[in-house]
DNA sequence: AAACTATATAACTAAAGAGTAAAATTGTAT
DNA sequence: ATACAATTTTACTCTTTAGTTATATAGTTT
């Protein structure tokens, strides 16, 4: 994290907000594979559909999706591969806090 | 990004929701070159002083900074070094992104 | 054209959370 | 013990936002 102004750290911390909701790592976790239409997502997650329309808007607003329309149906699809590197980060510390918790609940033999 | 359930899922989202806010991660900022005292940080940050404590506790109790009780001070320290390169990876993600928008809105000479 | 389907948007409700001021803790100094 | 200083906690206000329902839009089919 080098020099980071009043003005980026606003951007990154935005970026951490928008991935901060479950509803939408869901939505990215379902993408991984590759496009979805926006009825897929609705079925893959179970959340009702104008929640992941707007998901889906907010993610794509702001580059992480991108979008294609193809007749009545919308696909939406990974623009930013680098969520994936951030939520693999995210599960790597969590495991490693995990870890260290089960240090200190296992007892040692005596 | 491997295969995340529904838990490990929220976990994650979970992280990236404290990592969302700009005063934390002005906070961690301040913590880069080594700890610093709840005055400190309010001084560097300009925020106020229970508001800054609070921020501290909710960062420290998820592992990601660690406490030192030092006569009336407390110190804080970054206990999880990760938060660092999450930051750059989104930082050089938003900067790739600023790039191609330059891209876009430069007309080439014809 | 009308009927239908997929998606987006608007308006609303409810819950979460950031900031603040005041009181409570905890430790120090006199 | 009293006074003081650093930090935490509590109680509150205000803003943001996730989810929902209903409506609007865009595209298809008959």
């Amino acid at each position: 994290m080098g020099k980071l102004n009043e003005n980026t750290l606003e951007h990154v911390a935005h970026r951490f907000k928008i991935l901060g909701e479950p509803m939408r790592l869901k939505l990215l976790n379902c993408l991984q594979k590759g496009e979805l239409c926006v009825q897929d997502l609705v079925e893959q997650t179970g959340a009702g559909q104008a929640n992941v329309s707007k998901h889906l808007s907010l993610l794509s607003s702001h580059g992480i999706l991108g979008r294609r329309k193809k007749g009545l149906h919308v696909y939406y699809f990974i623009k930013d591969k680098s969520v994936y590197d951030l939520c693999d980060l995210v599960c790597n510390s969590l495991e490693k806090d995990a870890a260290g918790l089960q240090q200190v609940f296992t007892p040692r033999q005596s």
